[in-house]
DNA sequence: CAAATATAATAGTATTACTATCTGTTTTGC
DNA sequence: GCAAAACAGATAGTAATACTATTATATTTG
């Protein structure tokens, strides 16, 4: 066993004070999380956060620069969390094909799991995935904020994933875009069944999406 | 032939007044392309949009009710352009697979003809599509204006591709699913390759992107 | 040529996105 | 047990954003 991150990890230079080491911090994540779900991260303001959580925003500003730092934070810890989960739905298993079924499961399927953090709530936080993550990294300022290592927990989930296609075919030419593609299909798909249902199948059953993605590595790998 | 349709429309419930119809209206249009792209939309702010054409922002906004409108114009205007040329390079062909085949080739290729219009830059729109397009839907308000018929363009674009493969393989579940996720994967892996390369494989070649979606419909259909 | 329509010019408001400073209260390190 | 450091609260202030409103003036059209 190599390399096994078993804790959630965010990178320093995303936040100014470590939200996760004070009572304020925690209160922080837990309702931002909350009043993004409510009212979208358009609308989301320091402002708005202070008066849920009784505190003035100048408060906040000394945990996060600003809401798209906060954002990324979110976005961060969450990628974190799915390498978690992927390490413990393969740990232990031998068959390289075994462990990306297991691991496009905990992709595609939806996850009930909690990481043992009494603050956050994981299933808030997946709404927040799907519905906002997408303006984390679709700024004029990408470049600068990747080479600052902002998306590091995305992208090693992607290479994890990655590395089991190629150890079940090692011949295959584009795991990182099939993994990729996975990733943001689900998302985008979860999105669309809620909300531009003409984009989608979902009349065709609950788990289609699950189906289809899953179908898709397999057909495609072969 | 069957609705078929040979000019760019857009729902006019997306603007006060035609752009179309007028000199600053053209004028606020390719400029606000040009600005969009150099800027971003997030910093893009009909004040600096008027100092550019030099016009007050009160005339900017007898057009479009805010820049949020604008966008869904441009949105719009774009998958308008992409189901004319669907239909110009399916036209006469009487194969579904062939047609199919071409408009795979239209939603994957770069393209590089243009609609005959002066004053809009299908290739600056095409980038703030890539880049842009994702806010356009993802906000609080995409049910109200999904009811109001705003991304009717692009659901028509997915209809009809959605057919063609149902006309090649009547029997295949997930059409639209396929189909959508053809359209924003080949977005999205462009966005990728230009600012997170980690998540794509553009080191195999310029076209992989083409190539890799082109395979899956291909090899996913079967 | 009058009426309608268009743009320009200017002003003003509420909200957003911060920054700064100052005052207390805890925590910690010796 | 006490001083220093760290932390949160309170308040104020600024520039920019996202508009709305009004009036004046130029242009088009019936």
């Amino acid at each position: 066993m190599k390399n096994i991150q078993l804790h959630i990890e965010v990178n320093p230079d995303l936040y100014l004070k470590n939200p996760d080491s004070t009572d304020l911090g925690k209160k922080i994540i837990s309702n931002s999380v909350k009043l993004i779900n409510d009212i979208g991260f358009d609308n989301f303001t320091f402002k708005k956060l202070g008066i849920q959580i009784e505190s003035p925003e100048s408060s906040i500003y000394r945990y996060f620069e600003n809401k798209h730092a906060l954002l990324i934070y979110l976005v961060s810890w969450y990628w974190s969390w799915v390498e978690y989960l992927l390490v413990f739905s393969t740990v232990n298993i031998d068959s390289p094909s075994e462990k990306l079924n297991r691991s496009i499961k905990v992709l595609t399927g939806p996850t009930l799991e909690k990481y043992p953090t009494t603050y956050m709530n994981e299933e808030l936080l997946s709404q927040i995935i799907i519905t906002e993550s997408v303006k984390a990294y679709h700024t004029k300022n990408v470049d600068d904020e990747n080479k600052k290592g902002y998306f590091k927990t995305y992208k090693k989930v992607v290479q994890r994933v990655s590395d089991l296609v190629l150890e079940v075919n090692s011949g295959y030419k584009f795991p990182n875009m099939l993994v990729s593609t996975v990733i943001e299909g689900v998302h985008q798909q979860k999105y669309f069944a809620e909300h531009l249902p003409a984009l989608t199948d979902v009349t065709k059953g609950k788990d289609s999406i699950a189906k289809f993605y899953t179908n898709m590595v397999n057909t495609i790998m072969v």
